[in-house]
DNA sequence: TCCTTGTACGAACGATCGTGCAGAACATTG
DNA sequence: CAATGTTCTGCACGATCGTTCGTACAAGGA
């Protein structure tokens, strides 16, 4: 058991750190612009060792998204949800997580999801079904934080939790592009004024 | 004249038809997936034909950039100062545009510039340069709109036109992208509700 | 008339892409 | 220590990338 675990352990580690360079480099190049190569001389391996960790470059893709979701439930989820108590407390720390997540720059080219949602648009395929599903996951969470707090009565009378969620999920995504776009931080706090003004109603 | 005209003509004439075709491919494949041999298989015409008529794929890439914008100042820009007398009424339009523009696939992976935008990031040349001028150009359009609505009075008293402006683009462009991933009409009507409610306060 | 210019076409270049494979390197077991 | 079974690595493959070159044709200016 112990064994099996070390035994295994070395390709678990270097899958870790190839999957570590693959999210960050993705936001730059785009998940189809990730290349074994390159990725290969920036972890100092051979090629052929991180196509064999793999298989194939989509299950790459793939479980570079696993790692991308991984690391923003660790730095936006989850400190919203051990801090914000509830309802509009946790939303508003679920938003103000995903700003300071997208200014602090965590991945280069800003929120991995956004970037390689607007990448593979419309495209068929695992990969595009994956991003897409874990963009949905984001939304809903979003959703069900509005109706608790809708609930609860924090909210203005006739507000729509659903209709709040698109609103606060597509001005942060919008705001990760404009960010990012031009290098310009005072979009983030545009951002907190158009997400405070929208909790606060 | 005409003679030259005619000349020139046959240049001309496969530019705009790759040109076209490059707009579409674009905001599927991104700006740098775009291929110049994909391009001449889509357009009939040898690789080297194509590759000549640009002179290297960066330039095809600006080219595509200005024949997109054109696109979207015909589709979009265009109709709504038209149509939209001034002030509240044009903003509108605007945002209507917009939001049909994306709703009737005018490109096959919805607005050109969201995707574009998203792609380069935080990317340096000539070409994030464009895309980046042309998303504030666009932005700046909805800025000075909003302010000639606000000083006509048709906003609520305490609005500020640049943080309208934001939050029109940045709820416009996360639309897009929620509707190109999911293929899900139901954000445009999201889109139209957030937009309405924004210009009737 | 020749000469320049611009467009169209085919072939080829070096580089890099994803992928496959034979064998070296290694740890584990007897 | 020897045998065995995984894991890693070097090398090579076909394909495609952007780019270049040589050539052919058509038209305008000298």
């Amino acid at each position: 058991m112990e064994r099996t675990r070390r035994a295994r352990a070395p390709g678990e580690r270097s899958r870790r750190r190839i999957l570590g360079q693959a999210a960050r480099l993705a936001t730059i190049e785009g998940l189809d612009g990730l290349s074994i190569g390159r990725l290969a001389q920036a972890t100092g391996m051979p090629k052929s060792s991180v196509y064999v960790l793999f298989g194939s470059k989509e299950e790459l893709q793939l479980a570079t998204i696993e790692a991308a979701r991984a690391s923003f439930i660790e730095e936006v989820v989850s400190p919203a949800l051990r801090d914000g108590e509830a309802g509009r407390d946790r939303l508003a720390a679920l938003c103000e997580g995903f700003l300071g997540y997208v200014q602090r720059r965590v991945f280069p080219g800003g929120c991995f999801f956004v970037a390689t949602a607007a990448e593979l648009g419309g495209r068929p395929g695992r990969v595009h079904d994956l991003v897409a599903a874990y963009q949905r996951e984001w939304r809903d969470l979003l959703e069900e934080t509005a109706r608790e707090a809708a609930e609860a009565g924090e909210l203005g009378p006739g507000s729509d939790p659903a209709q709040l969620a698109f609103e606060l999920s597509t001005i942060l995504a919008g705001t990760n592009i404009v960010a990012v776009l031009h290098d310009d931080d005072a979009a983030i706090g545009h951002a907190r004024r158009a997400v405070e003004a929208r909790l606060a109603a």
